[in-house]
DNA sequence: ATAGTTTTATCATTATGTGGAAAAATCAAT
DNA sequence: ATTGATTTTTCCACATAATGATAAAACTAT
């Protein structure tokens, strides 16, 4: 986890790499030992920090277990950042429309360090599995459609980077080598959208289009899952349209 | 906003009481200006905290406009605290088992300040208007039966204290008078749970029951909304049962 | 251009956070 | 129960890291 060196003040950014050794962590929490051991930071120092932050509630502690985990409030910093003007709110409509045009279920997908996030979603007609799940479900980057539009675009180091660094990960997760993720990046790259028909959730079908911010890098991606059944000739491509007019929308709005 | 005074390392503290400030204020965000008088803090201090939290991703800053407003890592760190084993994973199966009994639209408020917060929500068959509105959503403790159930279970102290500070933003948002509020208490702890049928919006109807933590204190609630028209005889004492049993399971997995 | 406001950068000073070390608390095994 | 190992918590002298007065730079408005 490249713990951002964000060359501020010491107690802070000890303070963010505890929140990101939790956060990255077991939703069951990690006791000091542990965030002692992963940051290397002094027992006191460790604990001192630990305990201010559970006193402003950005953490919780398990009191009988002794386990850090994020705490209540940030659901609410969750909740609030999702109501402002970033990415979520900002897609609110589109996701709504192409969940009305199409009937199917959509998600928004967003890129945080070697993964792909679910941010939000509209569940379609029928339920269909996804690899992510619900909200705040994430992936590798490299496994899914959603993930391989934003992989496609990046840097040619940068995407070497991720795949070198998720391919223990691919292969525990769905037995993905990653040649087959250049594949399919190559694909993307020439087609401009990511799909999967079938191949890591047997009758399950994935599109995606990637969103790029003002310097022209993937930060998200919006995307349709869908079952494989539906499949007619020309709607991967109607999807693909429908989806890349949306994001010309939120481009533009930049 | 009373920003926890938890007597730990100033620096934290202040970092906590700046991210407060900024989730508590206009989603549009806040500019330096602005949080050094909120805050109280020395101007230079301010700014190089804000920009730390910045370079953590915890805070984003509109470079056009040089206003500060949470940053995307509050998304992740929001949706990984939902995934824990926090509230909103403990009442998943819970709102959903609600929800396909009645058909209803049902949701989990928490307390958080002295508002009242839409931590997750499952929407029933016909959409019906709600205060709060999707998840991330706030009202004032005081307004609407999520809010009341929880209200009505805290120390007379505290409810005091909470409705003196909330009586203009209760009359601001409904012209809700505090007296209303305290009949409405007094009800709810007669009846063990909270109704609101076309008070506050007219044709919605509302129950809601509170969630007690060990401690026997409030700090969630579970509750249906749906159209008044619905209403037969005893159907609000049964969807009072129903949140009732539900609630059952959550304390008990303490 | 000019004045007023807001945001950044600088830097000597000291209040603040640090970490070694030791005390409690907790756990594991007999 | 008793002991010993591990982990968590408290304490405090010390030095470093954060502070805030001040000044420079960047905007805004006139």
């Amino acid at each position: 986890m490249p713990a951002s060196s964000a060359g501020g003040s010491q107690l802070l950014d000890r303070a963010a790499l505890l929140l990101d050794l939790i956060a990255d962590g077991s939703p069951e929490g990690a006791s000091l030992k542990e965030l002692v051991d992963l940051s290397g930071l002094n027992t006191a120092t460790c604990h001192r920090i630990l305990n201010t932050l559970v006193g402003h509630r950005l953490l919780a502690r398990d009191d009988k277990r002794k386990r850090y985990r994020l705490g209540a409030k940030m659901f609410i910093y969750g909740a609030r950042a999702a109501r402002g003007p970033g990415l979520i709110s900002r897609c609110e409509m589109s996701l709504a429309r192409l969940r009305k045009k199409t009937g199917e279920t959509t998600h928004l997908m967003a890129r945080y360090n070697h993964d792909s996030i679910c941010l939000d979603r509209r569940d379609g007609e029928c339920v269909v599995q996804t690899l992510t799940g619900s909200i705040g479900g994430s992936v590798p980057l490299g496994a899914g459609p959603g993930s391989i539009s934003m992989l496609a675009f990046l840097d040619r180091e940068e995407q070497e980077f991720i795949l070198r660094a998720n391919a223990d990960r691919l292969a525990d997760f769905r037995d993905l080598p990653v040649d087959k993720a250049w594949r399919l990046i190559e694909e993307t790259r020439g087609r401009g959208y990511a799909v999967d028909i079938g191949e890591l959730i047997p009758g399950i079908a994935g599109v995606a289009v990637p969103i790029l911010n003002e310097a022209g890098v993937p930060v998200a991606s919006l995307g349709f899952t869908f079952l494989c059944a539906k499949i007619a000739p020309g709607l991967v491509e109607n999807y693909a349209a429908l989806l890349r007019a949306e994001i010309d929308l939120i481009e533009r709005r930049n």
